[in-house]
DNA sequence: AAGATACTTGACTATTTTAGTCAGGTTTGT
DNA sequence: ACAAACCTGACTAAAATAGTCAAGTATCTT
């Protein structure tokens, strides 16, 4: 069970962002060097963000990216949410093999999943960009 | 994210092995007909549940597996420890890469991954076969 | 003692996912 | 015009996953 770095790349980012996201937009170069992620890599990434409204992009020379909202107001949930980083724990929803549809019967710990997918997805939606820069503020004093 | 079948089908077949485990040992080809899980790939599963003691295998005719250890005694993270079903969420340890060493110097998000495994390990030390099997009586009434 | 059952081990492999790269754009400020 | 920076889609190497396969060994039952 791990994170993958799309998404991890995705947190890195917007904090980076965020911090400096003051009057300027911030280019993904910045952060690419910033951050030690690939830029082609980071352009799909914020392709996506991009598609979810959760950053704006403003082209042409001295552009980039800025928060489409208060940090406040992005959880992690919207991050994974839009770079298709989901919490799956088990899937017998399609084929009803051994007799897991989901409904009547349930496979022995389907219970157990569902309860650990809602164990994680409360701690992504509780978390805030703005927490997150809080507390790197915090740390560095 | 995701769980991978590795670790969700030793605990299905934990489960099973539990609620029939009166007396007799439970072979794995019943586990491997009632649970839908490929014989082969069971007995790779089992063979490193029972080097951490977590089930007890009898050989020869009318063998199988029992468990090592109550029910309750089991938590979920010794299972997927067994089965090498780690939480990981990043990995800053070796490279120092971009200065996150874990220690002086931390990647803007890191204490964010640890406060997540965490949240996750907490959940799977709280959790024992017991309280799955559980579960599932009550389900069923 | 024979045979069947069932555990044991290790090597092998197809598929899928991940983590990018690459190439070629388009837009817009100066 | 030109350069910075966004934008898009196709491609790919490497790793992980989810098994399969083959060849055992141990022990119970008869």
């Amino acid at each position: 069970m791990k994170l993958t770095s799309k998404g991890r790349y995705a947190v890195m980012a917007l904090v980076d962002l965020a911090r400096f996201d003051n009057l300027n937009p911030v280019s993904l170069r910045d952060i690419s060097l910033r951050q030690g992620i690939s830029l082609d890599y980071l352009e799909q990434i914020f392709s996506k963000l991009r598609k979810k409204e959760i950053v704006q992009s403003i082209r042409g020379n001295q552009g980039g990216y800025i928060l489409n909202k208060k940090a406040k107001e992005i959880k992690l949930t919207n991050i994974f949410d839009a770079v298709d980083e989901k919490v799956k724990t088990v899937q017998c929803k399609k084929e009803s093999k051994k007799g897991c549809n989901g409904k009547s019967s349930k496979c022995l710990t389907h219970n157990l999943w569902d309860e650990l997918e809602n164990h994680i997805n409360d701690f992504f939606e509780k978390k805030s960009l703005e927490d997150l820069i809080q507390d790197n503020i915090e740390r560095r004093v």
